[in-house]
DNA sequence: GATGAATGAGGCTTCATTCAT
DNA sequence: CATGAATGAAGCCTCATTCAT
């Protein structure tokens, strides 16, 4: 699976054929189908487990106990820190999450399936934070937690994958200068102190 | 070009034949080739199109003059407009350049370089303001323009192709109402005013 | 189809590969799928024209218009004449036919179709003439048709695909000699005289 | 073994796999190669085991001592029942060898050697009785024979296989009304009072 | 310009058989 | 005797591209 999830996120899920992982895994061939139903059958157990690491990271991540917005703000850095953390610990799942609106209706709808918990647990925190007074009622909860997704997963993606512009620091960032950069962003926007 | 646009953004470039190009076209297999040299030409040729009527909206939204603050951002949420009203126009084409991180090097190249003239100008926009003094003075202007790139992208695809939870109303939402949320947090962040 | 049907008789549909019939026909794989959507396709093809001819065959046969049993047996003489002529001049598809209870739930099934319509025109045939007082009433019709029917199968089968002991001039028998012995065994039995 | 010859005859021989067998029987794939030397090997232990056993019924079955034609008629009678009683308790046996014309050049082989050796004690039987005055003298003996092999076949795989018309009563006969129906058309045919 | 038949390389999957334990 | 993981050859089918007309 190591080997799979490397493959697909450089070179694509297409363009890597069984032969591909096997080779790369020093086994036979039909090796493969012992343990795997199917090329799409370990791709959907790859997310699967992707998913869960991930997901657990966000959940562990919540600590919204009430309190000041410093402590708002602290708590949404660390865990942005922690997501930030896990994307690089688990790169290529995360570049296939994030950049593979592949071609396969099921891989398809199993990354999106993540996204979207994803988003729902950001949503939720939201909720939450508004209902503790911490940040003000809007409208729109979902459009606030989708433009915050899209804050995270465009972040990341720039930061890790690239490409980005040879004269920005942007890669090098360390996890907590990136964290505090984007929390910085999500609650206080450009013109923020 | 139209009939395939159309078939890349639903159903996937390498689930699209030219034989279902063609038969929607209602024209033979070989006609095809008369008019592009291959599969990748006509996508390319596609991409090209699109980018270029996006970013002369982009270009032709830039009327940043100076001024208030309060001028600033109708400025932006102008733009921001006239982009999702593009995007609603061209909604395959849109699709494809912010969810096709297809398995082609070539066409991911040529999408690629897109969203990053795209993301140029909006880097330029910050770059002028700041200078202007509208905006605070940033470490990194590529990182703010990378996070409002991100938000913009996320919320057009969310927007446009979904999936979005069943009581968001966010595929409801008018461009002007949209470009007014979205400017607002990319100015204000959540806690803005 | 011709080459189809040869391999197949010759050597089992199974153990026909595309690559085997394309060759023989001189083309190249690919021109195969443009011609035949499945290898399925194909056999079903060769069923489908095959039973057509043989079902004509059987239906031109019947001229039972009354008469002396003499003229009943010579008319069935002359059917089972045809039908065996039919035999040699389509002997592969004969030898699927009557000898192919292939692994292929649709073919199998489609064979079996056409036998049982082949089945069922002699059972309408014995039908007419129980009703015309030329042969006794019996208590199922289904049984005698049935084993007019083995009669016919087997003695077509042993004829043109063997096999059959040394000392027997089965295979050498002309058309009209075999007619002849199986319908005085169809009418009268071991003991007839 | 059991286990294989029912699969065989439901699904074909090339349709089941090792892993099937075993897996029906409850041991590991290994384990079926400790007793079989190969797939082939199963199929020819399972033929040549039916094979003893069904002519053992037909040499059992001769009791042509001369007597009258009555005494012969109920002789052959007895020997049919015999074989369709065997059929009835060895039906997927039975089942391959009559209408398993398979594509294994051994396995097709041994069905057909041991339906020559059938039909071989037939052949000798009507000899016998047309030496003893018995039945009329022909050209082809073997003529005869296979027209009555193709009799008992045919009527056999109709009787336990189907298909048959749904107002045939054929499947529901016992064996002693099968026999009965069948040695009358034996010896009289379609004409025989 | 247009047609559509022909090409052929390439990939996923199956499954009988082997073999180390 | 038994296990079950590993092997790898083989075949059906797809589809971008070509080309004679």
């Amino acid at each position: 699976m190591d080997i799979a999830v490397e493959r697909f996120a450089r070179y694509g899920y297409q363009n890597t054929k069984i032969s591909d992982i096997v080779n790369d895994a020093g086994v036979a061939q039909g090796t493969f189908y012992w343990y795997f139903k199917s090329k799409e059958a370990i791709a959907l157990e790859i997310i699967e487990a992707g998913r869960e690491d991930l997901l657990a990271v966000i959940k562990r991540g919540y600590r919204t106990g009430g309190g000041s917005v410093q402590e708002m703000v602290q708590g949404s850095q660390r865990l942005l820190a922690d997501i930030f953390r896990f994307a690089q610990e688990h790169r290529y799942f995360m570049q296939l999450l994030l950049m593979d609106n592949g071609e396969e209706e099921a891989i398809r709808n199993a990354f999106r399936e993540t996204r979207i918990e994803m988003e729902d647990s950001f949503r939720r925190n939201i909720e939450r934070a508004v209902e503790l007074g911490m940040l003000p009622k809007s409208s729109d909860i979902h459009i606030r937690a989708a433009l915050l997704m899209s804050l995270i997963e465009g972040i990341v993606a720039r930061w890790l994958f690239g490409p980005t512009p040879s004269d920005s620091n942007l890669p090098e960032l360390a996890v907590d200068e990136l964290a505090a950069q984007a929390v910085h962003f999500e609650f206080f926007g450009l013109l923020g102190i």
